[in-house]
RNA sequence: GUGGGUAUAGCUCAGUUGGUUAGAGCGCCAGAUUGUGGCUCUGGAGGUCAUCGGUUCGACUCCGAUUAUCCACCCCA
C-alpha cells in the first residue's frame, strides 16, 4: 500500500523522463512558431467551473470528477480538462483586452475517476491549445494544422484526421427534433444503452456498434446535411483551407464529442495501434462557452492531445526518441587522497559546464570502470597518487578505447575541446 | 458502474498427476595474480510463491473471498 501509487496513476521514472522532455520540447517549439504562448493555471478549480463549462449532464461531470470540500467549505475539483480553466483565466485576467485572437497552450495533468485501461489513466497528461476571439474558419484550420505539424515533427505516421461540424445551437436543435422524430419509430428496436441515449444524446445512437442500431442509423438524417447556411459556409471554408494546407482529412459525420460546449467544427486524430482508446487528439469550436462562463459572447476553439496516448503511438510505431546528452567524463579514483581530489575536480568541471561524474560507493578501480561504462560516459580519467604528484593523467575514450595523456592543470580546457 | 484475464526474485517467465532445500535468463555485487569498462568464465546476494480463509497427513499447485494489475464495455485524452 505504502509503496504503491494510487490506481490509475503512473510514475515517470528517471530512465523514461527523457521521452517526456523530448515531447514537451517539441511541443514548445511548434507552439512558438505558431505564436501560441503558455498559460499555467491551478490544478484545482471551483467545482462549478467544470459543471458549467462541460455541462452537468456529461459523463465527466456526473461520475468522473475528483471533487472534495476544502477546509473553508468550498467545493473544489481537480481539473478533468484544460479548456474551462483557460477560459476562466482569460476572463479573470481580462486577456480579451489584448489584440485578438488570444492564443495559448498548456501542458497539464488532468484527473478523471475512471476504470483504467490501455491509454486511459486517472491522472493523465494533456497538451492543449486554445484560441479565443476569432470565429473565422482560418483559425480552425490553424489549430488543426498545429496538431498535425506537431505529430509530423515527432515522426508519427498514419494517423487519421477526422472532421465534422455539429452546427450551432439553432441548426442542432432543428436537427435533433428531426432525428428524434425518425428514431421514435424504431425506439423499441434500439439496444438498451441507445434507449437511454435517445433522451440524453440521440446523436450518439448513430455511432452505436450494435447491428440493429447501425441498421436503423443508416437511414437516419445526418446533421452535416442539415446545417444552417452560416454553419455550412464555415465548414466548407475550413475544408478549403485544409486542402490548401495539404492536410489530409476524412469527414466523419458521426463524431460526437462528449463535452457539451462544442459547436460547429469538431475533430479527432485517431491512432490505430494503441488499443481501444485510439483518440490521441480531440477538439473543436466552442462559441458559446465563454459567454456561458460569464464573459461577453466570444468564439473559441481548441484541442486536447493526450501525452500518454501520444507516447503509446510513438512506441507502437518504433519511433526512436532522442536520449539526453551523455556525461562527458568520469573520474575514477584510487585511494582516499585521490577521492577527495576527484570530488573537487568534478566540481570544477561542472562549474565550467562540463558534465562530470565520480564514484560514491565502495568500488575497486575495475568496478569504477564498469560503472562508468554503464553510465555511458564519453571519457574516463584515472586519478591516483601518481597523477596527483606528477600532475599528469590518462584519459580514456570509452568508445574507441584510445588513451591520451593530459595535464590536470588543463583538464577543463582539454575536455572543452573534445 | 459492468465483464474477462493475470498475480512466483529488481525485470521477463518456468515450476511436471498436490510431496519436503522454489528454478532459469537478464539485472545487481564480487573475483579470474593485486592501476583501466565492454566479451567470456566462476561465485554471491535477493522470494512471507499478492493477502486471508478452506480442503488435505501435506498446498506455489485444488476451492472461496479480498486486494492489486492488465484488457474490454461505457465514455474520453
Amino acid at each position: 500500500m505504502l509503496t504503491k501509487a494510487p490506481k490509475g496513476t503512473k510514475d515517470v521514472v528517471p530512465e523514461e523522463s527523457y521521452k517526456w522532455q523530448y515531447i514537451e520540447r517539441t511541443i514548445r517549439k511548434v507552439c512558438d512558431s505558431y505564436g501560441y504562448k503558455e498559460i499555467r493555471t491551478p490544478v484545482f478549480e471551483h467545482t462549478e467551473l467544470f459543471e458549467r463549462g462541460m455541462g452537468d449532464t456529461t459523463d465527466v461531470v456526473q461520475k468522473e470528477m475528483y471533487t472534495f470540500e476544502d477546509k473553508g467549505g468550498r467545493s473544489i475539483t481537480l481539473r478533468p480538462e484544460g479548456t474551462a480553466s483557460a477560459v476562466r483565466s482569460y476572463l479573470e485576467n481580462s486577456l480579451y483586452a489584448a489584440p485578438q485572437p488570444t492564443k495559448m497552450y498548456y501542458i497539464i495533468s488532468c484527473y478523471r475517476y475512471e476504470n483504467p485501461q490501455k491509454g486511459r489513466l486517472r491522472e493523465f497528461h494533456q497538451f492543449g491549445v486554445e484560441a479565443f476571439g476569432s470565429e473565422k474558419p482560418s483559425i480552425d484550420a490553424e489549430i488543426i494544422s498545429l496538431a498535425m505539424t506537431l505529430l509530423n515533427n515527432l515522426g508519427v505516421k498514419g494517423l487519421e484526421l477526422n472532421i465534422n461540424s455539429i452546427g450551432c445551437p439553432e441548426c442542432r436543435k432543428e436537427y435533433n427534433e428531426k432525428l428524434m422524430k425518425y428514431l421514435e419509430k424504431h425506439l423499441d428496436k434500439l439496444c438498451i444503452t441507445c434507449k437511454e441515449r435517445y433522451q440524453k444524446n440521440p446523436l450518439r445512437i448513430l455511432d452505436c456498434k450494435h447491428e440493429q442500431c447501425k441498421e436503423i442509423g443508416k437511414n437516419a438524417p445526418i446533421l452535416l446535411d442539415n446545417l444552417c447556411n452560416s454553419c455550412k459556409e464555415h465548414f466548407d471554408s475550413l475544408k478549403n483551407y485544409l486542402a490548401h494546407m495539404n492536410i489530409d482529412y476524412n469527414i466523419d459525420p458521426f463524431i460526437v464529442r462528449g463535452l457539451d460546449y462544442y459547436t460547429r467544427t469538431v475533430f479527432e486524430i485517431i491512432s490505430k495501434d494503441i488499443g481501444a482508446q485510439g483518440t490521441v487528439c480531440g477538439g473543436g469550436r466552442y462559441d458559446g462557452l465563454i459567454e456561458e462562463l460569464g464573459g461577453s459572447p466570444t468564439p473559441g476553439i481548441g484541442f486536447g492531445l493526450g501525452i500518454e496516448r501520444l507516447l503509446l503511438t510513438l512506441e507502437g510505431q518504433g519511433i526512436e526518441i532522442p536520449q539526453c546528452e551523455p556525461i562527458k567524463v568520469f573520474i575514477a579514483n584510487i585511494g582516499e587522497k585521490a577521492e577527495i581530489k576527484a570530488q573537487s575536480l568534478v566540481l570544477a568541471l561542472r562549474k565550467h559546464g562540463i558534465s562530470a561524474e565520480k564514484n560514491h560507493m565502495d568500488r575497486s578501480l575495475k568496478a569504477q570502470m564498469k560503472y562508468a561504462d554503464k553510465l555511458g560516459v564519453l571519457y574516463t580519467m584515472v586519478l591516483g597518487e601518481d597523477e596527483i604528484n606528477t600532475g599528469k593523467a590518462k584519459l580514456k575514450n570509452m568508445k574507441t578505447g584510445e588513451i591520451v595523456d593530459i595535464e590536470l592543470d588543463h583538464l577543463v580546457e582539454t575536455l572543452k575541446e573534445l
